[in-house]
RNA sequence: GCGCCCGUAGCUCAAUUGGUUAGAGCGCCGGACUCAUAAUCCGUAGGUUGCAGGUUCGAGUCCUGCCGGGCGUACCA
């Protein structure tokens, strides 16, 4: 029996759980939950990553404590992670006691390595919000090419690459103040003289996959190391440094040791002995990453755990990213969409199944393609493995499964069989390998009950062996599917459970047939996917703020309802009178001797033209109203005024003065088009 | 710019690591069937493996150069 440690990369604190994360923590889980499958002791480890100035900022900005906003994300995390059956034996927290003492402890040996040094860093610094900036958080002008709107690091226009003090006209992105260049002294830690280590480390025993040990020979390692800057001055929402009073341990120091706090969390919980897990090399330890963090997992992290003596990491799982449609995720196509939000339209089983169909053992990116989602789901999932299932247990409900397995020609052996590479695929990340190894299961199965006909045996008593015999099959075959999707959909595995009255546990539970059993009732074990359902939840991610965006109720003022109180209610006769219709600005102009008054003219469409003065001119100027689609009152009775007749009435809102608000159609609308 | 990765049927992917005529699923089209959640079964069509060279008895696979895409580039957590 293996002892395995797995994690996964830890969420920041800072946001919700998207369906870009849940790739890796369903990866993760199908892999663990495979583990165990297997008999082998494996544990789930996770934690919130709850540090740094990202953190610091926003707890500013919601007007409470770092501490509050962490627990409320904590809280967040762990229960989008639940519903989506992600079971981890330990979620703990960076803030926590134990990391504080394990992260000393780390510190103390690369001091005592002689590894940490200090010097003095000059960095821009932000004098209204009171701290530095790192690079993301300062933009301005490109002092190469002059491109505007630039992070502080790299120009992404020409691609040059600069301090943040030379960017020209800075701003910080906080508060939008100018930043001004200030001094502090930073601890670094001298990373080259485990470059020797390091090269052998991420070339031997496939601990990382080949791209990835290509990427860093040819990227990192063929050169001298940079020191790594560990340390930032405060204000820093983290933990200080004990001997270094006033410098605090920059966030990607103490968050890969989270892993192990929070690993000691569940020591102290389960009565297991810490070094067992962590500095024992009969335990493996994986981590699953994404690509962007990979030299903090394959660099700095086997560094440190290198000169604490602590066990390093058997093998770094890293996938790609998460794009949908073929692009990277957007808010405003409403692709990047929020766990919860998915969960108020979809089954979680569908995205488990549809990521581990797709999921390879390659750092490739992933693509979430809407159709394919659903063609995937229905014809793979619910079409031709449940459909097993639901197309035969009922003819077996009376009789239960036959005493003896019966002659399949070979069939339960062969999948039975198959079961090696499947699991095989699995052990390797390959998830996509081990699907389409049980769909070709699931197709013989089908396949075999097509060509038996239960339905036609069953009006003839003299065949009700024969019958059961089919469905003892036809069951059986199913049952093999389940378990070997169980790390997939655990639903399914429970369901399966229950209809054949055999809970599965066990993978090999694969290897023989059950027979002699009752069968239960059959209940629906899994809905097709509504396109409509997938439509709603992309409709409802582009409609929300973004997901990192404060989550509190909107709080507008009761004064503009308070100041003109609603009017009497009419019907809708009444309101049909009104005719109200799309109209473009085609001419504006001042009207010279008017305080107040726009002259402007409209196209209702065709040669259709109104001529309407409108009360605008304290608010808007007439070149900026040109060619721009407004709502007009189209059946108005004509009226002369000092300077012409108006012929019509555009809507605004808002109490006069600077403050009108002309009312403009959605993007489509066409002039003509009536308001209804 | 530099580095890593990718490019195979309309779509998503295979191809035993250089070895017969490049295979599946979905989709399309045609047929069968009716137990099942419009499901399942049988069949047809669909390819100059991004382009151009090279090595080899043999190249989707190895090498070189182009073209196109993704990502990284150390302060994004």
């Amino acid at each position: 029996m293996r002892r395995i440690l797995v994690t996964s990369a830890l969420p920041y604190a800072n946001g919700h759980i998207h369906i870009g994360h849940l790739v890796e923590y369903l990866q993760t889980d199908i892999w663990v939950r495979f583990q165990k499958l297997r008999d082998n002791r494996c544990i789930y480890i996770c934690a919130d990553d709850t540090h740094g100035t990202a953190i610091m900022i926003r707890a500013r900005e919601e007007g409470i404590g770092e501490e509050e906003l962490i627990a409320k994300m904590q809280k967040a995390h762990v229960d989008d992670f639940a519903r989506f059956d992600i079971q981890f034996d330990n979620y703990g927290s960076t803030h926590s006691s134990e990391n504080r003492e394990l992260c000393a402890e780390i510190w103390a040996s690369m001091r005592a390595a002689g590894l940490v040094s200090q010097r003095e860093v000059s960095q821009l610094f932000d004098p209204t919000a009171g701290t530095f900036l790192a690079d993301r958080f300062v933009k301005g002008t490109c002092p190469k090419c002059g491109a505007a709107d630039q992070y502080g690091d790299s120009c992404d226009q020409c691609g040059a690459h600069y301090s943040a003090a030379d960017l020209i006209d800075a701003t910080s992105t906080l508060t939008g103040a100018k930043p001004e260049v200030r001094t502090a002294d930073h601890l670094f830690i001298n990373i080259e003289k485990l470059h020797e280590f390091l090269d052998r480390w991420t070339k031997g025993d496939e601990h990382l996959q080949p791209e990835i040990a290509n990427y860093l020979a040819g990227h990192f390692l063929h050169e001298p190391l940079r020191n790594w800057d560990v340390s930032r001055p405060a204000p820093y929402f983290g933990f200080e440094i004990p001997d270094s009073p006033g410098n605090y341990w920059y966030v990607w120091f103490d968050a890969p040791i989270g892993y192990m706090a929070s690993t000691r969390q569940w020591c102290d919980t389960h009565g297991e002995e810490f070094d067992d897990w962590w500095a024992s090399d009969r335990t493996e330890i994986h981590h699953f990453i994404g690509k962007d963090i990979t030299y903090f997992h394959t660099l700095f992290w086997p560094a440190m755990l290198e000169t604490s003596r602590y066990q390093l990491p058997t093998k770094i799982h890293i996938h790609g990213f998460l794009t949908v449609n073929g692009e990277k995720m957007s808010k405003s196509k409403g692709t990047f969409v929020c766990a919860s939000t998915y969960l108020e339209h979809l089954d979680p089983a569908y995205l488990r199944y549809y990521y581990a169909s797709k999921l390879t053992n390659r750092v490739d990116d992933l693509d979430l393609n809407l159709d394919e989602f659903v063609a995937r789901v229905n014809s793979d999932m619910v079409g031709n493995v449940v459909n097993l299932a639901s197309r035969t247990a009922k003819f077996a409900t009376a009789t239960g499964l036959s005493e003896k397995y019966p002659d399949d020609g070979g069939l339960f052996d062969q999948a039975a069989k198959d079961g090696q590479a499947i699991a095989e695929a699995y052990e390797s990340c390959d998830f996509a390998r081990a699907i389409r190894q049980i769909l070709a299961t699931a197709d013989r199965a089908n396949q075999f009950v097509e060509h038996n006909a239960p339905w036609k045996l069953r009006n003839d008593p003299d065949k009700a062996r024969q019958l059961q015999d089919i469905c003892t099959v036809g069951l059986n075959l199913f049952r093999q599917l389940a378990v070997y999707l169980a790390p997939v959909l655990p639903r399914l595995a429970e369901q399966t459970g229950e209809l054949l009255g055999d809970p599965i546990e066990h993978w090999d539970q694969s290897q023989q047939p059950l027979t002699g059993t009752p069968v239960g009732k059959f209940k629906h074990m899994m809905k097709r996917v509504d396109r409509k359902h997938l439509d709603a939840m992309i409709a409802a991610s582009t409609e929300r703020e973004p997901a990192n965006e404060s989550a509190e109720p909107v709080t507008d003022s009761g004064q503009p309802l308070a100041a003109e109180p609603l009017a009497e209610t009419c019907t809708i006769d009444d309101f049909a009178k009104v005719d109200l219709r799309v109209a473009r600005v085609v001419a504006a102009e001042d009207v010279p001797k008017a305080n107040k008054l726009l002259k402007l003219t409209l196209s209702l469409g065709g040669q259709e033209r109104r001529t309407v003065f409108a009360g605008i001119k304290t608010a808007y100027r007439p070149e900026d109203l040109i060619g721009r689609l407004v709502v007009c009152v189209a059946n108005l009775t004509p009226r002369k005024m000092k300077f012409g007749t108006s012929e019509g009435m555009i809507t605004a809102a808002g109490p006069g003065g600077k403050d009108i608000f002309l009312l403009y159609p959605d993007e489509g609308a066409k002039p003509g088009q009536r308001v209804h």
